[in-house]
DNA sequence: AATTTACGTCAGCCTTGTTGACTTTCCAAG
DNA sequence: CTTGGAAAGTCAACAAGGCTGACGTAAATT
């Protein structure tokens, strides 16, 4: 519709086809993206919510339970299982709040840290492939569409996330 | 390595932190990718396993519970107790084989395809939205990354599905 | 005739999500 | 100081959707 001016060259790659492709390739990459650390965790006793939990702690050592609901867009019941698990197992140490001594400050411990860089180590290698195969030119696409594909809440968080990092 | 000519300017965007960005994009954007239709299948009695069924046979009509089970990646039970409902509820045909009568070939019935259009809509306007918002160049570096990300096995499959449908 | 293949099914288990109800701890406002 | 409410944790029950193992049947293949 509309979109004056751009001719018939354009808007090929928003037919119906394509978007199929699109979802499906979605679908399949995101497959491999989860198949190498679900390797490594099956054998342990966790799973794939472990591993979010403990990466998100790793990238911000000391959030809180709540900050690390809204990230994951779990419920406390089942985020607290799975923290449980990893407290007990001296993965991730809970420390109480300083300043507000309701809140619980996550932290890896030594040993939470070791899984951390196993699980994320794998993925990182199978990105990496990915990114080189493909060049800097179609990374920069993939994350142009995969930050459009968020929802404005989260891609908020994202984006200011990314800001302070850049 | 090597990439003769190109200067510092390459490989900035295989750092860690730059691929621990496109992890956590790859999972927000996947929650985004599955949120409409999951929005559609809660409240009926069906989840993201109906779905991938329906997409997929959708996709290619007669295709068997073989086939479907290698691209789905489940077990035949866990595909059969997900398929069983939607056959009976209406959904989905299973026809004996003519040629090999050991087979079963689905097909979407009309309530079938219907359902189907409702997911496949909301996904693809969530898709057609970002591929709109990132642009032709970013969509064919989103599929280029994605493509290297797949396992070898699928993204053959997927590559020599593209080529006929091209 | 024996074996393999495709499919279905029963039973049981695990992970990870959900709701609902309840307690404890603590901050902050009245 | 008391009280209201937020943050966190806990218990219980449940569901979806994965898994394995075992078994049955029909059809194809050898």
């Amino acid at each position: 519709m509309s979109e004056p001016g751009v001719g018939g060259e354009s808007l090929l790659f928003l037919t119906d086809e394509q978007l199929r492709k699109g979802i499906e390739a979605m679908f399949f990459a995101y497959r491999g993206f989860t198949a190498d650390p679900d390797r490594i965790l099956d054998g342990m006793d966790y799973g794939r919510a472990h591993h979010r939990a403990i990466h998100f702690i790793h990238r911000t050592p000391g959030t809180t339970v709540n900050n690390l609901l809204n990230i994951l867009g779990v419920t406390k019941q089942s985020l607290n299982r799975v923290l449980r698990t990893l407290v007990e197992d001296g993965l991730v140490e809970s420390r109480v709040g300083r300043e507000d001594k309701r809140e619980r400050h996550l932290f890896l411990t030594p040993r939470g840290a070791e899984l951390e860089r196993a699980l994320s180590d794998a993925q990182r290698a199978r990105m990496r492939a990915a990114y080189r195969a493909a060049g800097p030119q179609a990374v920069q696409g993939f994350r142009q569409v995969l930050e459009a594909m968020m929802d404005p809440d989260l891609r908020r968080q994202f984006q200011s996330q990314k800001e302070s990092g850049a």
